[in-house]
DNA sequence: GAGCATCGGGG
DNA sequence: GTGTACGATGCTC
């Protein structure tokens, strides 16, 4: 027998001679790759009946059930009676063991409708969860083993082990990643054909590796570039450079949607097996619903899935395409590269190559660093949630909730409730309840202006009020407790005990603020960072998945009083500032703007400081910042007041524009300008006048066609085949065009138009931006400039006529 | 305006 | 594989 230490880091399952054998594959202490077995777990679900005192004839019944499967019986192998806890009410649950995790389903299925049977629980949970969940095991992270090395065809030792154990808190320091990134032949533009079109170009970044594999030969410089002699070698070039990089992680961007999928298909067409697992397991794509790629012992992550599921939510990014997010986390960009020529110079202009190869490879290059970006994030993930990379990178918000609950479940003897079923659902998607309060701006400009948050509001609603299942309407202070402030019904939370969700979330709210204490000595420490950020990410998330229609613990009536509670503080503070000599501007769900008037800011802070004794619990109003000016501009009126549309500007000239980035998609890049522009005029120089001017301007210069043709090209993407269009939008009359010159656009082709000066409709007059070199002023003007800036003049007393000059500014004088 | 369908990302 | 998306936007009737 010996012993050795560990980092787990991909995780499955095998059925070894009808045995489930969990893999745990890793790295040593001594950074060997290493393969761990453990075939001494097995798989079982919970049932609790009607009546406990049927217990002992039920059980004696299960043990009886024999079901012929493909290959083995499927049968109860043990069963144990415990007290267990479901929602807080005590009740015995029966733990049914069997042989293989399929075994569950269908043993599951002969008994659940019994008479005598209540529920079955948890029969979903994947094995290697239900695994690391029960064994306390949280991948990344330094663990003991005892056992012995045993033969198995691995590429890898492969370490079988008696027993496991973390006791340490240790994490591996740097996995090794490589990138990698596809270019495929596409003389259909955006419309791909894996079946019909090869992989022409294929690039890896790693650590000390750079490398461009391709299959068309040219003169080159770049010592990168490597040729081969077809498409088959390109794709064993891949496996090639996955067994001498030995990567504990790949990673591609889209490569769930696109590179991994593409590569599969190419590599059939050859008979390539891919085995590149580290048990000579094939890369397979799981496909029911949104394609994975996986494969055994090496871990892909898709950035791309990542960065739009959790990372999108903090960043500013509109569209989460490889250009714009390395251009917001990087600093960097994609090359500039006309991509839809890439199969014309591939068959015509090979020795213009190069530059494709140059693309390729920065692509890897920023998927790599992406992904070094993002793994800090990752890590915390993982030692929060304690679930692999693979799963975590995956999950949205309330699967990121959901597991963490199921992780911490033992902790309070819980089992969990089952997820909805279809019929569930869709009841539940027919509820809705009342959301947050809106206090609707009054339109204009305004000075000196305090914004207060309340920090984490629904978090701190929910561990202070005890919001959950377990607490709601509890017969021990049914007279007693205070109830939640709805309109419609009454309910209340426990106030003797604690609930188990309401702690989970209190857990995190403090472990938090610790953090935050801490970073305050290291304030560059990128991993206290991350912690801070998941932390934050997974608190604020209960919210929303108590009332998520697929959750296992959705109450409405949890997620109606966490609205309802915060509709109820934010009015109390909105009440209270009016009286003290506030004006108040504008408030939306867990924010306050008061414009000071004639009080000091230190009088604001006081005001804070009076708020703050009152509140219970970790409930806490923040000062935000103070800010020199605002200017609030009228919105659409939704069903609960003003949407947000501001701008303001802090004593260091920085601006917060928010609710202004409806100028996006078709809307011409002079038309953006304009208003960024207008906006900071107005806030940073407080000068009306000047942005008229700059207005005026710009209107004078677009008649006088001075505007640059960059500046006024708009773009629409295709949405559908051409001859499917009814209605022919501009961009679909250019299409047409296009296609009537021989070019290949459908659905999906971006297409760029300008818009020219003419007599008709505005179809007519929408030109390709390289056949013209004229533009009609009047169309931008009316069109684009002017809507885009004529809120903002409206909030100032100005007609739309006094921007354009047609009119005598009236309202100047009067406005100073 | 409800109800249904598609898209995103990737070349 | 003891499971699996979701939210926004556009089009149709």
């Amino acid at each position: 027998m010996e012993k050795l230490q560990f980092y787990p880091i991909d995780i499955t399952y095998k059925v070894i001679e009808n045995k489930p054998v969990i893999h745990l594959f890793g790295r040593t202490i001594g950074n060997k790759q290493i393969c761990v077995v453990d075939d001494s777990f097995s798989p079982y679900f919970y049932v609790s009946l009607k009546d406990d005192d049927a217990i002992e004839e039920f059980v004696e019944k299960i043990k009886q059930i024999r079901l012929e499967e493909k290959d083995h019986v499927a049968e109860v192998t043990g069963t144990e009676v415990l007290d267990k806890k479901f929602l807080g009410k005590s009740k015995k649950a029966i733990k049914v063991h069997v042989k293989m995790p399929s075994d569950i389903p269908s043993i599951r299925g002969v008994i659940k409708d019994w008479y005598v049977v209540e529920s079955t629980n948890e029969y979903d949970v994947p094995f290697v969860r239900r695994y690391l969940i029960d064994k306390n095991i949280t991948p990344l992270t330094l663990t003991d083993i005892e056992g012995d090395f045993a033969k198995m065809r691995c590429r890898v030792p492969v370490f079988r082990i008696d027993k496991i154990e973390q006791a340490r808190t240790g994490t591996i320091e740097k996995p090794r990643v490589l990138a990698f990134d596809i270019e495929v032949y596409n003389p259909h533009g955006k419309r791909f054909s894996p079946q019909n079109d090869p992989i022409i170009m294929i690039s890896f970044y790693g650590e000390d590796f750079k490398k461009v594999v391709t299959w068309k030969r040219f003169k080159t410089e770049l010592d990168y570039v490597e040729f081969v002699d077809g498409e088959a070698e390109l794709i064993n070039s891949f496996k090639k450079a996955i067994d001498k990089y030995k990567p504990d992680i790949i990673t591609g961007y889209f490569s769930d949607g696109f590179d991994l999928p593409y590569l599969i298909t190419r590599a059939k067409k050859y008979d390539i097996s891919l085995d590149i697992g580290l048990d000579y397991s094939e890369l397979r794509l799981k496909k029911r619903t949104n394609s994975v790629a996986q494969v055994n012992g090496i871990i892909h992550v898709d950035v791309f899935k990542f960065i739009s599921k959790v990372m999108g939510r903090s960043m500013d990014t509109e569209t989460y395409s490889l250009r714009k997010v390395s251009a917001e986390l990087l600093n960097d960009n994609k090359k500039d590269v006309d991509i839809d020529s890439l199969a014309h110079v591939w068959d015509s202009k090979p020795e213009e190559l190069g530059v494709f190869c140059e693309y390729n490879l920065h692509d890897s290059y920023l998927t790599y660093e992406l992904c070094c970006k993002i793994m800090p994030n990752i890590k915390e993930l993982v030692k929060i949630i304690g679930l692999p990379i693979n799963d975590l990178s995956r999950m949205g918000f309330s699967q990121l909730v959901e597991w963490y609950v199921m992780k911490n479940l033992k902790e309070f003897n819980e089992i969990a409730p089952n997820k909805p079923n279809y019929y569930e659902v869709s009841e539940r998607r027919e509820k809705t309840y009342k959301g947050a309060f809106v206090y609707k701006p009054e339109p204009g400009l305004f000075e000196n202006i305090a914004v207060f948050d309340f920090r984490s509001l629904y978090p701190t609603l929910i561990a202070s009020h005890n919001i959950g299942l377990s607490t709601l309407n509890c017969e021990c202070c049914r007279d007693t407790a205070k109830p939640v402030p709805v309109e419609e019904g009454r309910y209340w939370f426990c106030k003797k005990t604690k609930g188990f969700i309401p702690k989970l979330v209190e857990n995190l709210i403090t472990r938090r603020m610790r953090i935050k204490e801490m970073l305050k000595d290291n304030k560059d420490d990128v991993l206290l960072q991350a912690r801070s950020e998941i932390l934050k990410l997974l608190a604020n998330s209960f919210y929303g998945y108590l009332g998520f229609f697929g959750s296992r613990w959705y109450s409405i009536e949890c997620a109606n009083s966490v609205t309802a509670y915060g509709r109820h503080y934010i009015t109390q503070v909105i009440n209270r500032a009016e009286p003290e000599g506030f004006k108040v501007l504008y408030g939306d769900t867990d924010s306050v703007f008061l414009a000071l008037q004639d009080k000091t800011e230190d009088e604001a802070k006081a005001f804070v400081e009076k708020i703050n004794s009152e509140l219970p619990g970790l409930m806490e109003l923040e000062f935000e910042n103070f800010f020199k000016r605002g200017i609030f501009v009228s919105a659409k009126e939704g069903s609960y007041g003003a949407k947000k549309k501001y701008a303001l500007v802090d004593s260091n000239g920085v601006m917060k524009i928010r609710g202004f980035e409806t100028i996006r998609g078709n809307w011409s890049p002079v038309a953006k300008e304009t208003q960024e522009k207008v906006l900071g005029i107005i806030l940073r120089e407080n000068d009306v006048d000047k942005a008229l001017e700059y207005v005026r301007e710009v209107v004078n210069n677009l008649k006088l066609k001075k505007i640059a043709k960059s500046k006024v090209i708009l773009h629409t993407q295709l949405q559908k085949e051409l001859n499917e269009y009814v209605a022919i939008a501009p961009h679909v009359a250019v299409a047409r065009i296009l296609r009537a010159r021989g070019h290949d656009v459908g659905a999906g082709s971006r297409i760029e138009f300008v818009v020219v000066p003419g007599k008709g409709i505005i179809r007519d007059r929408a030109k390709l931006p390289e056949e013209t070199d004229d533009y009609d002023a009047d169309y931008y003007i009316n069109n684009q400039v002017i809507p885009a800036v004529e809120r903002i003049f409206n909030v100032l007393g100005f007609e739309k006529a006094e921007l354009t000059g047609e009119k005598k500014q009236s309202r100047l004088e009067s406005f100073f």
